[in-house]
DNA sequence: TTTTACTGGTTGCGCAAGCAAGCTTTGGGT
DNA sequence: ACCCAAAGCTTGCTTGCGCAACCAGTAAAA
């Protein structure tokens, strides 16, 4: 289970920020793209999802995992964007318990629309207050971070 | 409002894993540490904010501030843990509207017990999959950051 | 062929969290 | 002395989310 004595400095001073921002950035990204767009966060990652998938069709579980939500979620959002005519969910052919979800005209067009919004928010919130070397030297630890979370779910306990 | 060019190739390799985080991170941390030690994860923070403060006391609106949530969840969390004797809820002699909330000795205690199994968890999920090295490079990027959404919201929009 | 186990998704439910509107106490104006 | 704005919570309601239980289709065993 790893090393059990307690974090040291720097150790909490990577911590105490990250906590920070896991709880303050959604609201700061939520709030007024929402209003902007229509469209939540979350809708906004499953249409970003979508759209870069071959045929711009998933899985539903696909969906899932890419977005890194739940199936359960992932199956509100998805149909709740269908009533919205933004995405189609098809019934697949070669297995009749899977369904596709297909990003519709509709809905690459409402993409394209919230993409400035999505930029604007992101860059006031986060680029613009860090430099080159700030993202250049970071990101490769976050995305081992966010590799590491993803590979874990299978239980490491006991 | 700043730049609205499109996040180049080392931003989006910030962004997503940074998204990713944010999604993955809290259900890593939540559920078994809920199940060890009866507390939630934000249960915890107000603890420890109370542990650290003068007296083991806080306003209200103090822990709302140093936890980053809502004064209106402060208040509903506060309340429970007040029920389970954990915090105490004094009104303020010097000014009649406000409230502090004490942490206690049931309280520390609680906060002592679920501190190992606090530390395992954050080391399973965070720090296992980090080096020194990424800790020490990636940490102030974070806590610029930190302040940065702390400060921002006084709005910047228009 | 029929039963059995599994996989893909959906639904009932409960919990965390925030917003907006309310209540109470303060601290000025006048 | 009185009123009025603001400060400091609290409460009603809505929403996002996940888990666990469930249903439907598939595949494998008997």
């Amino acid at each position: 289970m790893g090393d059990l004595s307690a974090l040291d400095a720097e150790e909490t001073a990577f911590w105490r920020p990250l906590m920070r921002i896991m709880t303050a950035l959604p609201r700061a990204l939520e709030d007024q793209f929402l209003a902007e767009t229509g469209l939540t966060i979350t809708d906004y990652g499953v249409l970003v999802a979508l759209s870069e998938a071959p045929e711009r069709l998933l899985r539903i579980s696909g969906l899932a995992a890419t977005t890194g939500l739940s199936l359960s979620r992932i199956s509100r959002v998805v149909d709740d964007l269908t009533r919205r005519g933004l995405v189609e969910k098809r019934r697949c052919a070669a297995d009749g318990r899977a369904s596709n979800a297909v990003l519709t005209e509709a809905g690459l067009a409402r993409l394209e629309a919230a993409y400035p919004s999505h930029l604007a928010r992101v860059r006031a919130s986060v680029f613009d207050h860090l430099s080159a070397e700030d993202i250049r030297t970071a990101g490769p630890v976050l995305a081992r971070l966010a590799v590491a979370l993803d590979a874990t779910p299978p239980t490491d306990d006991c």
